[in-house]
RNA sequence: GGGCGCUUAGCUCAGUUGGGAGAGCGCCAGCUCGACAAGCUGGAGGUCACUGGUUCGAGCCCAGUAGCGCCCACCA
């Protein structure tokens, strides 16, 4: 080590991320770790194509957490030596996307509307070009290990290629039609959405009995929340075993305010206990009216339009009115003639757009579909056979299959400007789908643009070059091996690329799905901007240091939602703290003339060598169970109370003073810290990394490429763990009495050791001095005879010694009880029953030496 | 309406197949001990939501109750 760094490292008393963070990624991209050779099988190799971003996007805790998982597996594979490739890129995100620039520019004085879809796109791709690598910047602040050389764009050309491709195959195997159908429409973003896209709210309406004559006398009361609906009536239905409308069925009622006349139709759906028993049928605007509609051949008439005005389909009067307006105008008119027949407060599930949050307007309209049904039969099969994992397999094996079984067909088309364009020409009466424009004059494309799950669905294999299957890039990765996401988008995300990557490339597009936690605010409330309940991943990295949060976020991440804890990424701040110090006490004090390697003439050497083995099981096999948690919390607990607490603390003396030992110690500290480092690594890759650059002849060229520990059996040694753990429970027995027995912190004890020899490290780390002399003993403490000293308070020993009497007849009581319970004894397990028993002798002996 | 999950220390959470309740933070007391005060040492603190059951033995298994949360669903 040169001068200079040495004093960097003398000097450097805190771990100071926001220093070297930087230089140490700047080292990572200049070394090229990150972007793989596309070389070798799929197999042997291992990938990951992340969940993109959206372009628009800003990095939020979800990401954060998703990315930190995502990067450790890659390096911990990488580090394996296994070519390891985390294949990054961008989602162009249809309407998040096209909303930010629309509202951009409408602050400038320029309508989207008004400026025409070419001109608009033109400005879309400039917002991305200026904006659309602010995401991925982030991802680097997280210390993410991407392959940044390989970066892809939904939108990118070759990308467009794949998705055409996708949709002409779709159409020509007859998965892909256009159809009148009722969808979910969107007044906010003016489009269609898919079902997937709607969340439903409890909202409090109005529940409306309206009476609806019939032409030979009487009438029919429904009840509805939508009185507005009702010019859009062609039916009323029954429950056909509902008594009370036996003979109804089949008459005809009058529609109010319109003067339709409308069949009394029978329907199973009828509830009889819901309002009246009867419904009045709009097929034009509710979803189940729909089918019921199909299911007797009933008129669809539409009276609110994709503006969300009344059509001309309504009498006059409404015309143009706003749904609402229309509302307050028909209940005014019933009121006028007497048909209202009650209102009450009703509170029900509404659909509301999940992109817009305005309420979801059902009509029926032209739109291009994809029919799921026979996909989704291969994608249920590799989740039964197991050739697809969930992890953990539950709940989202059944709730995924649950959804597969029913699946519905996709409404796919959206009415937006950004995003692919339909890859469908119309001339007159033709239509024509291809990959390419068709021949000819007079063919005009379709405006719709394909929904963004659509192109989505094609990630893991479209990033890399499909449909050109003899890409190096495709042949060497995929399949991919893990996806890493939250449950949020398994189906509207994960099922679709299972059910596409099985479709077109025949195989599945990754063997695991491990869903991660959804990361609520610290009150348990949603994380979000709106609600002013984010916190900014960036603001805890400038904060805390990027391998901060990283450990904070795995060691919250569990199976469950959890919320975020400050606290936790606090301890992973004090952790790379730690970890620097303890580099800086190894560093500048071992040898570095010696071989690094575990060391067996002393035990403390022979300890630390079993115990970080067993730390590197314990780490790895977490890992592998995708228990990021308990995973970096071992960690933790090995690095701060194993190695740093007891080991560095046992081996100091040999280390300052240079004398007997100091090689062993030297060699014995390097390797662990060396071996410790790669442990940490995939967790906590700047701090390592950095500390790394000051190991005196290293063995990789940089940590992030050092070869993963792996656990030697023949390192872990259990007489060893004995005996430092003996000597560790002693000193710690002789710390808990010195502190009750207001001993001053420097006063030196002495003290007789009965019948065994205590380690060396006892007498320093307890400060006891161990004699061969007599005395008075004043306690026994774990064996050990502690002789009278001055300045040692009586009565404070006395007060120890007692409370140790009554913890230890209470301890004797009941493993008496427990003894002399003749079922224990004899249904217990032989060895639980004899633990017990050497138990109550231990407790005994020690009551008794302790005089009663 | 159906399904699932949760309830453990003041707070956030761990608790493997049933065999003496754990961590981090916070709190209390004492420490400038030649890495680290983002530190060191020691300590206090829990009817494991409630009720019942199975068992020699239950935080863990079973049944029920209450509260919270999530997902799914076409009762207007």
């Amino acid at each position: 080590m040169d001068a200079e760094r040495r004093k960097t490292l003398e000097e450097t008393t805190r771990w100071d991320p926001g220093a070297v963070e930087q230089g140490v990624f700047d080292r990572w991209m200049e070394g090229g770790w990150f972007h793989p050779s596309a070389e070798g099988s799929p197999a042997e190799n291992y990938s990951i194509s992340i969940p993109p971003p959206n372009v628009t996007g800003a990095l939020h805790m979800g990401h954060a957490l998703n990315g930190s998982i995502q990067d450790a597996l890659i390096r911990l594979n990488r580090m394996r030596g296994r070519n390891t490739m985390w294949i990054l890129g961008t989602d162009h995100a249809g309407i998040a996307t096209q909303s930010v620039v629309e509202k951009e520019l409408a602050e400038q004085g320029t309508p989207r509307l008004e400026m025409g879809r070419e001109a608009f796109i033109e400005k879309v791709w400039e917002w991305r070009y200026r904006y659309g690598n602010t995401i991925v910047e982030q991802y680097k602040r997280l210390g993410a290990s991407c392959d940044y050389e390989r970066e892809r764009f939904t939108l990118d050309e070759g990308y467009v290629k794949a998705v055409y491709r996708v949709f002409a195959e779709l159409y020509r195997k007859g998965f892909v039609y256009r159809d009148n159908y009722m969808v979910n429409w969107d007044p906010g973003t003016q489009s269609a959405i898919s079902e997937l896209e709607v969340e439903n709210r409890e909202v409090t309406d109005t529940l409306y009995r309206i009476a609806y004559p019939l032409d030979d006398g009487g009438e029919l009361i429904v009840a509805t929340v939508r009185p507005e609906t009702m010019l859009a009536d062609t039916a009323v239905a029954v429950n056909p075993n509902d008594e009370r409308y036996r003979d109804v069925i089949g008459k005809h009622a009058i529609l109010p305010l319109v003067g339709r006349r409308l069949p009394v139709i029978a329907d199973e759906h009828v509830d009889p206990e819901f309002g009246t028993g009867a419904l009045k049928i709009t097929p034009g605007h509710d979803q189940n009216d729909f089918e019921i509609g199909r299911a007797n051949n009933l008129q669809e008439i539409s009276v609110i339009g994709e503006d969300g005005l009344i059509t001309d389909q309504a009498p006059e009067r409404f015309r143009g009115m706003t749904a609402a307006e229309a509302q307050a105008a028909v209940i005014a008119e019933l009121r006028d003639q007497d048909l209202l027949r009650g209102e009450e407060p009703y509170a029900h599930n509404v659909p509301f757009s999940h992109r817009s949050g305005e309420r979801i307007e059902p009509l029926i309209s032209l739109q291009w579909f994809c029919r799921m049904d026979e996909l989704a039969k291969h994608a249920i099969d590799v989740v039964n056979d197991g050739r697809v994992r969930f992890v953990p397999a539950e709940p989202h094996t059944k709730v995924y299959l649950d959804w597969m079984e029913r699946i519905r067909p996709w409404c796919i088309s959206r009415q937006l400007w950004w995003g692919h364009r339909l890859p469908v020409w119309y001339r007159g009466e033709e239509t024509y789908v291809g990959e390419e424009a068709p021949e000819g004059e007079g063919w005009e494309q379709e405006e719709d643009v394909l929904d963004t799950w659509f192109s989505s669905a094609l990630w893991p294999y479209a990033t890399l070059g499909w449909p050109d299957t003899k890409m190096p890039e495709f042949q060497a990765f995929f399949p991919t091996d893990v996806l890493v996401t939250a449950r949020d988008i398994i189906f509207l995300w994960v099922a679709r690329m299972i059910m596409t990557s099985l479709e077109f490339t025949g195989e599945i597009p990754f063997s695991d799905v491990y869903v991660h936690s959804v990361i609520q605010a610290p009150d348990g409330r949603r994380m979000s901007k709106s609600l002013g309940t984010g916190i900014d991943p960036l603001d805890e990295i400038a904060e805390h240091g990027a391998d901060a949060l990283r450990f904070g976020l795995f060691a919250m991440s569990s199976t469950q939602d959890v919320r975020f804890s400050q606290a936790r990424v606090q301890q992973g701040r004090d952790l790379a703290n730690k970890m620097w110090n303890a580099s800086r006490l190894i560093l500048l004090n071992a040898r570095d003339d010696v071989e690094p390697g575990p060391r067996s003439e002393r035990v403390e050497d022979r300890w630390i060598a079993s115990r970080l083995h067993r730390a590197i099981a314990t780490v790895s096999e977490s890992i592998a169970a995708y228990d990021f948690s308990h995973a970096v919390l071992d960690l933790y607990d090995f690095f701060w109370s194993e190695l740093c607490d007891w080991y560095l603390e046992i081996v100091k003396p040999r280390l300052y003073d240079g004398d007997d030992g100091d090689e062993d110690a030297s060699a014995s500290l390097l390797w662990a810290l060396d071996q410790v480092l790669a442990l940490a690594h995939p967790f906590m890759p700047f701090v390592t990394e950095e500390i790394y650059s000051y190991m005196p002849d290293p063995s990789a060229e940089a940590l992030v490429i050092h070869r993963f520990p792996q656990v030697d059996d023949q390192l872990i040694d259990e007489r060893a763990e004995e005996e430092i753990g003996g000597a560790i429970a002693l000193t710690r027995a002789l710390r808990r009495w010195r502190d009750l027995a207001g001993v001053p912190a420097k006063q030196v004890l002495t003290a007789r050791a009965d019948d065994r020899e205590p380690h060396e490290l006892v007498s320093r780390l307890a400060r006891v001095q161990f004699s061969e002399d007599g005395g008075e003993p004043i306690a026994s403490v774990s064996g050990v005879e502690l002789l009278e000293t001055e300045g040692i308070d009586p009565r404070a020993v006395e007060a120890r010694i007692e409370e140790r009497r009554q913890k230890l007849r209470a301890e004797v009581k009941r493993g008496e009880g427990k003894l002399s319970n003749e079922g224990f004894v004899a249904k217990a397990p032989a060895d639980v029953v004899d633990a017990e028993r050497e138990k109550l002798a231990a407790y005994r002996a020690e009551l008794e030496e302790l005089g009663g």
